[in-house]
DNA sequence: GTCTATAACGAGATAGAC
DNA sequence: GTCTATCTCGTTATAGAC
């Protein structure tokens, strides 16, 4: 019997996974907007009807591959952080940092998927939470750990910001002062400027040798939430 | 004959704006990879070929679309540079990103167009780049300004990046030193990282006061690039 | 000269009957 | 699960109105 279950399980596995791949080379052709169940159904010489036994709908497939996108990314910059010595907060940092765009260039239609335009009529669900942290999360951690040895430079806080600041500290980094929490959170965000314009083709004619330039300026991003060598 | 010339020449122009009012409308409904001549023409009361008289073809009809955009976000951004007395640089600074965001926020769709994922299939030709442009000049200005005068604080520049430095500031602002160049580019990505978070809706439960945390990034991002008050 | 309409092409998506 | 009839699309050729 659990013989049985298992060749069903894993049948049912191969299948998804065959779905999802072909979804991904239809993203990457066409682009998410342009999405067609039945597309992919007749890629793998299946039934349009028979999709819906794997996935409930278009957005459902859409989601998981959302949710993909976000844990491919947040494995390949989780095993970059940890080839990093753990005292090295400023490496920890652009290791994170590059592997991002390293993993961006190699996956730019899934990068699209996830940090690009929004998808006409879809709406993410909550589900997509917490793959879509773990990057977050990473750089969280270093600026928790660089907190508590004496790693973390004093950064200035207007009193305008205050309030906003110790929400954001109490909700997303309980154990760090208001500063670098704030400070955090928009080098995240830039972190993505800086990959969304290269890959995006903002860079054209601007930015010639663009490995190096990023491997600065996120050493630069570093330096402004507070990280000292 | 002049009146003549004018009335076709207004009937011309009247006819093109309706044709990219109602595909600004699509792209809001449907994104840009389902832009469509055919529906624009049905939903304007033409037929499709009529439309080749004014866009050869759907590609250029974006391509006027995104140069529109460019140029609608350039000027907003310039209104509000025009607006802050010259010697204030770190307020000119801050007034073309609040700008930046601002128009973004009136006008997702079109930013998504220009800043977001690129439409599969289309590549923009070389001229959309002086509408492009537009907001990278003006953030180029302010920092020229800032070192003709005594307002541009020293930056450090590592040796790995001082070629790339060097040629970026040669072909972007001759008359700027490497490091306060590499850095503004650099400032210049973060910017719309802050911005596409926001209005991609990577803020989600964990910015709330946006644009209090806008206006201190875009500060921040100001002192980065060595403007001092 | 300037525009619009008709018709058609080849390719692809889609809905529904079977 | 298959098949077919009917849609969509971008684009062009052609003919005629102003």
């Amino acid at each position: 019997m659990s013989t049985a279950q298992g060749a069903r399980a894993r049948a049912r596995a191969e299948v998804t996974a065959a779905i999802k791949d072909e979804a991904r080379r239809q993203l990457a052709a066409e682009g998410a907007a342009r999405l067609s169940l039945r597309a992919v159904a007749r890629a793998l010489g299946m039934v349009s009807s028979a999709l819906y036994r794997y996935f409930p709908s278009r957005d459902e497939l859409l989601t998981a591959l959302i949710i993909d996108a976000y844990d491919s990314l947040g494995e390949a910059a989780e095993a970059a952080h940890r080839k990093v010595a753990e005292s090295d907060h400023v490496r920890r940092w652009t290791a994170v940092c590059e592997a991002v765009r390293v993993w961006a260039l190699a996956h730019p239609h899934e990068y699209a998927l996830i940090y690009g335009s929004p998808v006409p009529g879809y709406a993410a669900p909550e589900t997509t939470v917490p793959a879509a942290s773990r990057v977050g999360l990473l750089l969280i951690g270093v600026v928790r750990d660089a907190h508590r040895g004496p790693g973390l430079a004093d950064l200035p806080l207007p009193a305008e910001l205050r309030p906003e600041a110790e929400r954001m500290a109490a909700d997303l980094v309980p154990d760090l002062p208001p500063e670098p929490a704030v400070a955090l959170v928009a080098a995240w965000a830039e972190l993505f400027g800086l990959v969304g314009f290269e890959l995006f083709g903002q860079f054209h004619r601007v930015v010639e040798d663009r490995e190096t330039f990023f491997r600065h300026a996120a050493a630069r991003l570093a330096h402004g939430v507070g990280l000292r060598p």
